[in-house]
DNA sequence: GAATCTAAAGCCATAATAGCCTCCTGATGG
DNA sequence: CCATCAGGAGGCTATTATGGCTTTAGATTC
């Protein structure tokens, strides 16, 4: 799977959380989103764990911030919500590791290299800054 | 879902065929890139409907660029193999259409509005060309 | 026209994702 | 100290994506 719907809730949840001083809990973001309570508060976490939120618990506890939102990349968000950075192909970071007996005739890794590369410039150069901007 | 297996597949067929003058039948595409020939197949025919490939049965049939590859954008292959364009949000296309009874106080619709159309703008622009390109 | 080749299209099984529910842990306020 | 609030973590179910298999239909060759 390329980019999937975590990656969506994701960023909705730091578009809600840019706007906003004090914590929100994710009761309050899933309500706000309409998002599975649930399924949210794993998001939230793994952001959490990546550092891009920080979390508070107890009373008037939540999710807020943790970086600036220049700071945020499309690239960041969803390499630590879906686990990995979004790879748009299975094959092997480098041709020598490519696990086909074809390895040294594989014609079509350098496209693929390419796309790669073109897909995660983009989104490491899209910040969360970008999309506020007026 | 955003973006699946599915538009990889697609991908790596068209690099595949962009390199062969004469058609290439879905098994030894399937063989080419190691995928599973029957999820193929499908991807093969939704590309067809699309118009991006052409289809020919009987002996020494298979499947040809119907487009030059500077004609193929990305998003076009996102599209017709996902069954729908690319949506990185779920949201209506305009606020009009908002489901949410807060409809009218939606405030992150600009910013998924503004999200969608620079993924829009780097699909559309992003075509099998210049992955061919040196 | 018969045999053969290959795309088209369907149904079914499995794997991954999306979402639901419950209990646990740490923090806060009285 | 205790009740309560909210995050952390895991299991369980529903939905969707992925892939296997079979049948049908069009095209080619003989």
């Amino acid at each position: 799977m390329l980019i999937t719907r975590a990656s969506e809730y994701a960023l909705l949840s730091l578009i809600l959380l840019s706007k906003t001083d004090s914590p929100m809990d994710s009761d309050t973001l899933s309500k706000e989103l309409s998002i599975s309570k649930s399924f949210l508060a794993k998001i939230l976490q793994s952001l959490a764990k990546a550092e891009i939120l920080s979390s508070y618990k107890g009373v008037n506890g939540g999710f807020s911030l943790r970086k600036e939102p220049k700071e945020i990349s499309m690239l960041d968000v969803a390499s630590c919500v879906e686990g990995k950075a979004p790879a748009v192909f299975e094959c092997a970071p480098s041709l020598e590791d490519c696990p086909s007996e074809k390895a040294s005739t594989c014609s079509i890794w350098p496209f693929l290299h390419k796309l790669q590369g073109k897909i995660d410039f983009f989104l490491a150069n899209l910040t969360l800054a970008d999309l506020l901007d007026d």
